[in-house]
DNA sequence: CTGAATCCGCCGTGATACTG
DNA sequence: CAGTATCACGGCGGATTCAG
């Protein structure tokens, strides 16, 4: 993704092509409107958040212990994911030409911020999962 | 959707079915870990910030004002987004039975709140967005 | 040990048309 | 005005295999 399109990390196509360039317009007006999309396209996807919380905790992280210490991952998306966060400036990577080879990953100074924050947001979460929760069950009851 | 899966609205199938119900296990330790993850799966999708700010902004709005507040979303997903916002309880829907019919939404408590944290995130994609986007540039130079 | 490359299924998203 | 129904597309995410 070399140019304009990079954010958007999550389904969308992004408007599909459709008729004219006018959807850009407005589509790049919402996001000024509201930069916590490009934020949360960052952060979403199902690994993102671990990786970040693992590292803040760890300081410095190797792969393999990503692996260990988010269950489930594949390879292939702690790839990834490893490499959008660095390509956003939020992971630092650092390989050593050792034998075997080792690989150290830490969080930047912007990504120990956003950390703090998403911590308020996981207050959130705990504080309000209860009643979420409820809300479902009782949604999906009448409905 | 009825049932128990109801989190993960992203994209991952949520352990493949793949060999034994482990994953499942471990699936849930990582949740718990990180309640962070039923946020954002909820926030996440391209329109519910929208939504969110949005209704935070004019504490009551109608169907038609969501339209064209939030440029290029159509109706489909306008209705989807405001479901399971209704469904999680971040959105209370009333309907007014007259002709021509109007239904206004507004936040929940819960909700406030929620928009109040998420505005923290904002600021830190504000602060942020310019290093952030200097760092794609000279990733996507280097690779 | 740390990835890269390939194949494929699922689901979010959008376009369009229909309803009360 | 406020939705619902149906169809099609595109990309994310996972499994598997190969490489340095």
């Amino acid at each position: 993704m070399p140019e304009v399109t990079t954010s958007n990390s999550g389904v969308g196509p992004d408007s599909t092509g459709v008729s004219d360039a006018g959807l850009d317009g407005v589509h790049e007006a919402v996001r000024h409107i509201c930069p916590l999309n490009e934020v949360l396209d960052r952060v979403s996807g199902k690994w993102a958040i671990g990786v970040l919380t693992l590292t803040g905790a760890e300081e410095v992280v190797r792969f393999t212990e990503f692996e260990r210490g988010i269950p489930g991952i594949s390879r292939r998306m702690l790839t990834l994911t490893l490499r959008n966060l660095e390509r956003d400036g939020l992971l630092t990577r650092t390989v050593y030409a050792t034998v075997p080879p080792r690989t150290e990953y830490r969080l930047t100074e912007a990504a120990q911020e956003l950390a703090q924050t998403l911590s308020l947001l996981t207050d959130w979460a705990k504080r309000h999962q209860a009643h979420v929760q409820a809300s479902r069950v009782a949604y999906d009851e009448t409905h």
